[in-house]
DNA sequence: CAATAGGAAATGT
DNA sequence: ACATTTCCTATTG
């Protein structure tokens, strides 16, 4: 059983900031494949609101914590959480986010959720809202505060990151003040599963000291986890100095946070009762599912959920946004979105199949059609590192912390040109740039691997190449693909006029040019 | 040492 | 034909 805990920060409840209007140039230039999806949403939060239509964008304002956990959907333990939910936590008036069904990934709240704000001034972030030299956007009511929020926002991502460092792991990373977590989603979970390991068998040594920082900073920088079990905050700076020596103070604090952290969301996981693969979810899984997205993003309830949608999992999966649309009008590219979020989670963590959920008779024929993301393993599983599987194995029952941000799954204002039933991995001929548009806007599912630096102007940067690298291989089958490679297609762009450097311009950062980056 | 920059050729669709 | 992919050399920070 592992898991992991995500922090990260989420925001404010409303949105009303004035919409930067912006042609769509963009949608006309992508390809009408369901990739396009994500491309086209990437930056929907810059999008005029259209009424009716429920955005899971991010909001702007009103910084605010949430912190969302994610791991597997355990097998054991499974009553008490269940006994415990989220409503526990609203105790300190911090309610929770609504638990998000997705064992593994949390998803994003949606506008209202009422969050706590006292959080913004989490300590260490302040430095950085300054730290931006690329702040100056058309949209004052978004630039900065939005470009803050991000950082926020995208959990494992460290904020140094966003300064000169040239890499998530230079000496910027020393700095533990800011540094709630190492840039790399992957380091995290590692280093999560082994503390969670150490903590269960070995309470007293704990070898790895380094992630154990990241982990233990995050959990201290918690606040939220603090209050919420009347805890004495404690001095981070108390850990700056000698972590070793402080450790058997803080381990019960880790404890309750992890607990504290699983037990929501398991109780999420159990409450559906649902697999972490849609593609294995029953017909009635699938209205539960429906159900709680609805609510989750307090879309209407659908009247004859269960006559409108009669397909098991797997079947529901096939479904193109149209049809969702066709079904349900008001929610269905919402829905739809969602579900394209949690395939993908789920296809990019191959060994993750649980065993806990019911089987449903029949299902097993999904996958490999569907789901050719799952066919990583082949590929890492032999010519690789010892340690790329280990990350991988890591990785994949372990969900990748979802930053609810589900920029990705906001569905597109516009009722799109998206053909295919959505299915997740598969090959495709989708251009690099649409795929990393795609990984920009959904963490979920690429962790902090590559993240928006700007994203008015489509400033972003790769904190991890290889992870990029390895996903974009992946994606077009390309077991051999590496940073080298992705980078001189990247290049290529530049002669194309899709992508361009920066003015100053750092490693790793990347900016698309215009229409690419509406 | 890893990243950046391109040239050039190979490849897959 | 096109969009990379692959390989490689030189340069840069």
């Amino acid at each position: 059983m592992e898991y992991e805990k995500m922090l990260y920060l989420a925001n404010g409840s409303e949105m009303p900031h004035s919409p930067q209007l912006k042609p769509q140039p963009f949608q006309a230039l992508t390809p009408p494949d369901q990739y396009s999806a994500y491309a086209d949403n990437f930056d929907l939060s810059l999008l005029p609101q259209d009424a009716g239509i429920p955005t899971t964008v991010y909001q702007y304002n009103a910084p605010q914590i949430k912190i969302e956990c994610a791991w597997d959907c355990p097998t054991d333990n499974q009553q008490q959480q269940q006994q415990q939910p989220a409503p526990a936590y609203a105790s300190s008036g911090h309610q929770l986010i609504p638990p998000p069904a997705y064992p593994h990934s949390v998803y994003p709240s949606p506008q209202s959720s009422p969050l706590q704000s006292e959080f913004a001034s989490f300590g260490g972030y302040g430095k950085f809202h300054g730290s931006y030299d690329c702040l100056s956007s058309p949209s004052p009511s978004l630039d900065a505060s939005s470009i803050k929020q991000e950082l926020h926002i995208l959990p494992p991502s460290p904020p140094e990151s966003n300064c000169e460092t040239p890499s998530p792991r230079s000496a910027c990373s020393e700095s533990i003040k800011a540094e709630p977590l190492d840039s790399s989603d992957i380091e995290s979970f590692i280093d999560l599963n082994a503390l969670l390991q150490q903590q269960q068998h070995q309470a007293q040594s704990l070898p790895d000291t380094k992630p154990d920082h990241q982990l233990l900073r995050e959990c201290l920088e918690d606040t939220t986890f603090q209050k919420k079990h009347n805890l004495r905050p404690l001095a981070l700076e108390s850990f700056i100095g000698g972590l070793a020596e402080v450790r058997g103070d803080f381990e019960p604090v880790i404890s309750l946070a992890l607990e504290h952290a699983k037990r929501e969301a398991d109780a999420i996981c159990m409450e559906l009762q649902i697999s972490q693969d849609p593609n294995a979810w029953t017909p009635s899984q699938v209205h539960a599912w429906l159900r709680s997205t609805l609510a989750q993003f307090k879309l209407p309830p659908a009247a004859n959920l269960e006559l409108k949608f009669s397909e098991d999992g797997a079947a529901l999966a096939l479904l193109s946004e149209e049809e969702f649309m066709r079904r349900l009008p008001e929610s269905g590219s919402t829905l739809h979105a969602q579900l394209e979020i949690w395939k993908m989670a789920y296809a990019d963590q191959p060994n993750s199949q649980p065993i806990q959920q019911q089987q449903q008779p029949g299902l097993d024929l999904w996958p490999p059609a569907s789901y050719p993301m799952l066919n990583l393993d082949d590929f890492n599983g032999d010519s690789e590192d010892e340690e790329e599987m280990e990350v991988e194995a890591a990785v994949a029952p372990t969900p990748t912390p979802i930053a609810a941000v589900t920029a990705a799954a906001t569905p597109t204002s516009t009722p799109v040109k998206r053909t295919s039933g959505g299915r997740t991995g598969g090959g495709s001929h989708i251009h690099l740039w649409q795929f990393l548009k795609e990984l920009l806007a959904s963490p979920q599912v690429n962790g902090t691997a590559i993240r928006w630096i700007d994203r008015t102007k489509g400033i972003f940067k790769i904190e991890d190449s290889v992870r990029v690298a390895k996903l974009w291989g992946r994606r077009k089958n390309r077991p051999a693909m590496n940073y080298d490679k992705l980078s001189r297609s990247i290049r290529q762009y530049y002669k194309k006029g899709i992508m361009k450097k920066t003015e100053r311009s750092q490693r790793l950062v990347y900016q698309f040019c215009h229409p690419y980056n509406q």
